[in-house]
DNA sequence: CCAGTGACGGCTA
DNA sequence: TTAGCCGCCACTG
């Protein structure tokens, strides 16, 4: 993390690693549903950079977020360019071609489960 | 300061 | 239906 760094955005990093880490075993969510459930709507982008920041963070269960559509386009930011998918596969959930199988029956939107 | 670049997503053609 | 455009905003050169 950064020094110079505004407490707002902090707090919205720390937020995404919080929802993430309450995503369910073999259960996905999007990068949107995130940001949306946090009130920043527009900015599913920065729910990539905090997941990218998380990286280091072994905790935080990044592999279960994918795109609106569940394809894993984050893939290319973990150690190993399989290493996603593998994790995914490992709770039991499909992947083919980089694509969740079922991404409609497996996701989790924290607007609607968390409470 | 300015332009380019994304782990995105909604809208338009 | 598939492609492309653009708003989003932190970060980089």
């Amino acid at each position: 993390m950064k020094e110079g760094m505004s407490d707002n955005k902090k707090n919205f990093f720390e937020d995404v690693y919080e929802v993430v880490r309450l995503i369910p075993e073999g259960r996905v969510t999007s990068y949107g549903a995130i940001a949306s459930y946090l009130g920043s709507k527009g900015s599913a982008r920065m729910v990539g950079w905090a997941l990218i920041a998380s990286q280091p963070f072994a905790a935080i269960p990044a592999h279960r977020v994918v795109n609106r559509v569940g394809m894993l386009t984050g893939k290319q930011h973990f150690e190993a360019s399989n290493a996603m998918q593998e994790r995914l596969e490992q709770e039991g959930i499909k992947v083919e071609n980089d694509q969740v199988v079922e991404f409609e029956k497996l996701f989790w939107d924290p607007a609607k489960e968390l409470l």
